[in-house]
DNA sequence: TTATATTATTAGGTTTGCCTAACTTTTGGA
DNA sequence: TCCAAAAGTTAGGCAAACCTAATAATATAA
């Protein structure tokens, strides 16, 4: 059973995760920053996270996402992923609402859809000879209508 | 300006007018009912929505929306109803998971994200004669995929 | 090394949104 | 008509998620 958290303390595990793939040292200000909260918002968060087994985190000291935390970690930030990917490869939505819109949405779908969304990806990838016909056609359809 | 009003606001909202529009005049039981809480928490919301002059509730008696009230509703709720569709008909969902993904986000995602999902919708309706080639092949290979 | 700037933490407070328990009003059947 | 059941309301409490102001620890630069 993998541990339930909310939307946004997601937000605050997913962001450790981020820094960390940046080759940084994840810090309180760092994390505040990416979140757009203040420090002691952070430290609560991080006690919380804590408590449920996600993270490490001692007084003035590093913080550590345990291996629980990590691997979820990593779940969530592929579903930011992947939902970022579907806005901008079949809507068409620009690189930074494609961004924002995934980042409000992506504690609140069902795998399920998820998955649908994946399968609907891959299937434009893998069927390149139709996709023209209909993507391009929607695509640039919507470039005259949505203010380009 | 439009009123600005939490998530959880606009469930309360569009509550009344999914009940008006079955024919029903709202309680605040049936409020409770649809959106999961108790009857305390309607009477709070409702309280608040009163404030935001979107409601007009009297102690024991009837529940109203005010125009604005109303606007807002009907602009909540197509976005409610645009988003299941596209869960539906494009990403293949049942009824069922789409109605319950489309509540989860609905409070979420920007216009913008809106206005692409219904241009891909008229799009499919307006190119009958493309549809066939692509979305009934992702559709019927979905059908395999996703346990059916 | 010591003073200062930066960073982190604690304490305490606010808002939102929910709850239960107790009370009030309304409604409807005997 | 009257009284019990149903519906609605109030009071008070709790958790989540944020904040500011004050304090503590650490890092840096003179």
């Amino acid at each position: 059973m993998t541990v339930k958290i909310t939307p946004a303390l997601e937000d605050y595990l997913e962001s450790i995760l981020i820094i960390q793939e940046r080759g940084n040292v994840p810090r309180v200000k760092d994390i505040a920053r990416m979140i757009n909260v203040k420090a002691p918002s952070v430290i609560e968060a991080l006690s919380h996270l804590q408590k449920k087994g996600l993270v490490v985190h001692e007084r003035y000291g590093y913080i550590e996402m345990t291996s629980k935390g990590l691997k979820k970690a990593k779940k969530l930030y592929g579903r930011h992923l992947l939902l970022k990917k579907f806005f901008q490869d079949v809507l068409g939505l620009d690189k930074k609402l494609a961004e924002e819109d995934a980042c409000r949405i992506e504690h609140y779908l069902s795998q399920e859809t998820l998955n649908r969304m994946l399968s609907f990806i891959n299937f434009i990838e893998d069927h390149p000879e139709e996709k023209p016909d209909w993507l391009s056609d929607f695509q640039s359809l919507i470039e005259g209508n949505h203010k380009g």
